[in-house]
Formats: C-alpha cells, sequence, structure tokens
DNA sequence: ACAATTATAGAATGCTCAGTCTATTACAAC
DNA sequence: GTTGTAATAGACTGAGCATTCTATAATTGT
C-alpha cells in the first residue's frame, strides 16, 4: 500500500557494518555510508537512525555473524577440538579481517566517555563473549581437553588479552605469526 | 629580541600528548588542542605544525617518556627480574594509563590507509618496541630466566599480543586481572 | 482512476572542522 | 625611546559534518 524500499535493509545494513570495521565510527560520515549502502539520506534515517544507532546496529549485527559463531558450537561436541579451531580462526589470514581486525577490539579503542552510549553497548559485548569464551574453556576442561587445576574465568580473561592482541596486529598489517600464537595456547592450556 | 613564547613547548606537546592518549586522532579538535595546551592557534601551527605533524610528535614523545622507559633498562643488570618488573607495569593500575590504555595500542587500531603517514609512523613504533622486547627475552635467556629452546623472537611476538590486550581491557573501563595477566606470564617464560 | 501511504532525491540548516590571515602586543638590542 | 622581531588574539575561509525539510515519485487497495 506504498512505495516499496529500493534497498535490502539487512544487506545495507551488512554493508554499514563492514564499512564502520574497516574505518571506524569517527572516521566514516553519513555520507560514506549513504554512497556504499546506496540508499538515500532520508532512507538511512527512517530505516536505522542516526550515526550512533546504526552503529550499535551494526555492532549487533557483528556480534551475531562473526563473535557467537567463534564460541557457540564449542560445548556441543569435542569442545577440546572446536576450542582449538577457535583459536585457529582468530589467526587465519582471511582477507577482510586480515585488514580490519576485529569491530569490537577497534571499538574497545575507539569509544571514550564522550561516546556513553556505545562505549557501554561495546562493554557488555565483550563481557558477553569473554563469558562464552569461559563456557567453552569448561567444556573442554570436562571432556578432559583442559587440565582440572586451571581457571577457566581467568583462562577466558587471558584467551581474550591475546585475541585483542592478535586483532591489533592484524589490523596493523602484519598480520597474526601463527607460530607464536600456536605456541601460547598450547602453554595457556597446560 | 623578540616577544618570548607565553608556553612552554615541551609542557604544551606533553598535553597534547595525554590528550591524543585519552580521547584518539579523530576525536580532538584542534580547538580542543588550543584550549587544553593554553596557547594561541597560530602558536600552534608554528611551534607544532599542522595536527597530523603535532600527533607524530605527541606519539614521539610518548615512545620516550614510557615505551622506552618499559625495556631499554632491562638488559643492563638482572634482566630476569627486571623483564618481570615490565610485564608488572603492563599489569598495574596508574591511573592514567588504565582509563586511557596505552597511545601506541590505540594508534595501531585508529589508523588505516587514509592516513597513511600517522600509520607508517605507528608501525614503525610498534616494530621498535618488539625488537627491544626480543633483545630483553634474549638478555633474561642468557642469564637463564628463560629456558634456552625458547624463541625470543616469537616469544617477544606473543609478549606483545598480551600486552595490545591488556592495554584494551585496561582503556574499556575494566582494568587489567593482576592473576589471569601473572599466570599468563609464568606459563609462556617456562 | 483515485486515494492513501511510504520511499526517494536533493536542497537547506546550522554547526564544527582544519587551517590561514591580520592587526596588535611584548620583548631585546641599541 | 626607537627599531626590529617574533608571539599573540581573534576574525576569517572554505570545506565537511550530522541532521531535517520539502517536494516528488512509486506503490497498493478500492
Amino acid at each position: 500500500m506504498a512505495r516499496p524500499k529500493s534497498f535490502e535493509p539487512p544487506q545495507a545494513l551488512e554493508i554499514a557494518m563492514k564499512t564502520f570495521w574497516r574505518r571506524g565510527f569517527h572516521a566514516v560520515s553519513i555520507d560514506d555510508l549513504i554512497s556504499a549502502m546506496s540508499l538515500s539520506r532520508q532512507s538511512l534515517y527512517d530505516t536505522f537512525g542516526d550515526k550512533e544507532t546504526l552503529f550499535a546496529k551494526a555492532l549487533s549485527q557483528y556480534e551475531n555473524a562473526y563473535l557467537t559463531k567463534e564460541v557457540d558450537h564449542v560445548s556441543s561436541r569435542q569442545p577440546g577440538d572446536r576450542l582449538f579451531g577457535t583459536f585457529a580462526g582468530w589467526i587465519r589470514a582471511d582477507d577482510q579481517a586480515a585488514a580490519a581486525g576485529c569491530l569490537l577490539t577497534n571499538s574497545l579503542a575507539e569509544f571514550t566517555d564522550d561516546r556513553p552510549r556505545l562505549r557501554m553497548i561495546v562493554g557488555e559485548i565483550n563481557g558477553n563473549y569473554e563469558s562464552k569464551l569461559a563456557l567453552c574453556c569448561r567444556a573442554a576442561q570436562e571432556e578432559g581437553a583442559i587440565p582440572n587445576h586451571k581457571d577457566c574465568a581467568l583462562l577466558a580473561e587471558t584467551l581474550l588479552y591475546i585475541r585483542h592482541g592478535i586483532m591489533i596486529s592484524k589490523r596493523a598489517g602484519g598480520g597474526a605469526n601463527v607460530r607464536a600464537a600456536q605456541a601460547a595456547f598450547a602453554k595457556l592450556l597446560q
């Protein structure tokens, strides 16, 4: 009963997410987004809200499309192998992520007190990811892949440090040194 | 033989550095810097150049005042103890760094291809830091504090991952979990 | 065909940005 | 005090920014 949209919101959001991922919140303008997403200015505001709201949605999309997939399947079967598979995924030189690192890591670095809303959202996503990582470790521990004396919450926090560090290195252009990272995982899980 | 400056360049640069450290390059405007540094617009441009040049100087100041001090004294005496002291420094909840993380880490996350000059400078500083860290490990190894079978270059890269991760966590507000970080260092240096 | 509804293009608004220009001011040497 | 030199305050420029407004276009149900 009205004119249909000339774009598909999920695809447009995906493009917005990748744009923010590559260049960051501050460095991307609304005009940049309009041309990348191929929609009109008004359509962007009507469909996704203002820049902060759009970023929040992009971040949520990133969480669903990337972060959750890294950890949510680990506990189901062969948690030890799957957890190592997750680590391998952190190291792997996927073209996209190799250049852009991780949107979560980047956002943790980017937002300060002057963007309280985004800062809080980003912090929550990071906390959720860490919690899930701890559950993965616990599952691997029950399977016997990680020794019982290990504190899984502590281990998850350490693994998250390494993940953030790897993502920073990828973004900086150097890529991740597979041997360095693998050696670290092997040691930490002893 | 002329009017003297009403500000002291080293102190002004220190303030600029801390401003960029806390808020990032993109989020800080020239007006922000002028009021923080307490000088006139023209004095800023005359003394420090444009925004990119000022940032480059601030980064160099950060390197000299913080990064170099972390690693340069390690090799001289008791390298093992001193290296652990450096790790302790990464974890310590210094008020300033706890809120702002590390300017190097933040900058690695912030600059992309659209700031090629700063990206390159930041990459070089990161590379220098990693090299020095490897030298620290080598010195500790010669002293017997690190086992001989360890590859110091690889170890330095891993330690740098953890450092970046800790700095991201500090900046995000959580601070660094002392036990998690210490456990990681102990394991990795075995 | 017409009415109701929603999407679109693009102009307009008001603000902030980095960087420059101009006129004035404060000092040192003489 | 006069002169030369450099620093300062603050107006100015032109571009870019996020966001809103307006007029037009494309649909669907009747």
